[in-house]
DNA sequence: CGTCGACTTGAGTTAACTCAAATCATGTGG
DNA sequence: CCACATGATTTGAGTTAACTCAAGTCGACG
């Protein structure tokens, strides 16, 4: 596929002319990424930001102990790194790709000048950012207001609901890199995850899991029941 | 003072005509809240965004026990509540002033247009996400990847950094509203205080703190050494 | 079929929590 | 100006969710 297409296909650009989309389509640069290349660290110059065009990536943060969080996954058409293009400054976390893919970068400079031009795209981006403040301020609630279970019945809840709202659900995550997006660790996850079915919340086998009790799931992600 | 002279003195503003801000002046709301007096709650439809004028006022999540979560504490010329605005839906968290003050309210529609007309307003509000965000990830990285005593080493360290850099600190919010703020509790951060007192990193007398061991601090926040 | 990484299970430890009570601080009405 | 009420902070004792370390077990792939 020709990249002005992968471009136009960008919701994050919507709005914008077919001239603009290619003038774009000039001063991107076109990555192609291996299953755990770093994009970036946390602590570079930020000169420009991206965009998943195939596979996954996972931006994060280490401890001094080795410890992971995972701030957030991106997959196609999701724009990843913009911070340091608004705030100045250095990325706040790291960035790697999760499986083989390709990625999209778009210097600074260029796509601030685009900026200024289209108020359509700055409105798009501020809605991005919108969208991603209400993600953190989701994810510091479940760290801090929630235990383990009520984090995990909180994600099965969301992963539902971005799918077609039935109760067969595909975990698109190793449960590794789940324990680090809830804030925990494999041991932990897996001991609770044991737990629910037990319980009789889910069913699964695999990545393939099936709600069995929907009200339960609402009751622990909310705090109100625990396992 | 004039309403005028308040609104040209937000740094969000900085780079309206002084028509612009006139504009602004007679759409703006001004608001008077009392100690304690709730501004927003989580769930509300936004319709429209706050400058803080005078006073504090918190942004926080509270869990289905009761425990709160402080995402932020903004002063005179910060905006907030400006999520739903571009995000479209609900506040995602809840907001009350922590002291009696002014608080102006900008209603949506009026502010959207001013946006498209106003490149400049654009990427002014679009740092101020940025910074957001950079603020939330630190938030998460402290919550998940930190213990209690490296948060309060970090808030210590933060609050030196905004001051003249000097070993003298003034705690601006109660030592409650700070154990809310590092995710803990008041019992924890008492304890743990004391511990940073006896270990002769900081010397303290009610709200004034005087930094003793600069290193150790900094220690403590990477997680280096603990108490 | 063996190897490597992912996941699970077991045992013990610990940071931080809950509950309860004492102490301190501040501001107000008498 | 004092005595008390109210809220903030501290201290004590006990509990617990989640962690660490260690040892399997499972599963996919070369």
């Amino acid at each position: 596929m020709d990249i002005v297409e992968h471009i136009s296909s960008i919701p994050l650009f919507e709005g914008l002319s077919r001239g603009e989309l290619e003038e774009l389509s000039l001063i991107v640069d076109d990555l192609t990424v291996v299953k755990g290349e770093a994009i970036f660290l946390e602590g570079d110059d930020g000169n420009g930001f991206y965009v998943v065009i195939s596979g996954k990536v996972k931006i994060f943060k280490v401890s001094w102990e080795g410890k992971e969080q995972i701030l957030h996954i991106f997959g196609p058409g999701e724009p990843f790194g913009e911070v340091p293009v608004f705030g100045g400054k250095q990325f706040p976390a790291s960035s790697e790709a999760l499986e083989k893919g390709r990625v999209f970068f778009f210097p600074r400079e260029d796509f601030s000048a685009l900026i200024k031009k289209n108020p359509e795209l700055a409105l798009n981006l501020l809605a991005v950012l919108s969208k991603r403040l209400r993600r953190f301020a989701s994810l510091i609630e479940n760290l801090s207001l929630k235990e383990v279970p009520g984090r995990l019945a909180a994600y099965l809840l969301y992963l539902r609901g971005s799918g077609k709202e039935t109760a067969e659900l595909e975990l698109d995550i190793s449960k590794g890199q789940l324990a680090s997006l809830l804030g925990t660790i494999p041991e932990t996850l897996s001991r609770i995850w044991g737990k629910m079915s037990n319980g009789g919340f889910i069913e699964s086998e695999g990545s393939r899991i099936r709600i069995m009790d929907l009200q339960g799931l609402e009751g622990l992600a909310e705090g109100e029941i625990r396992l």
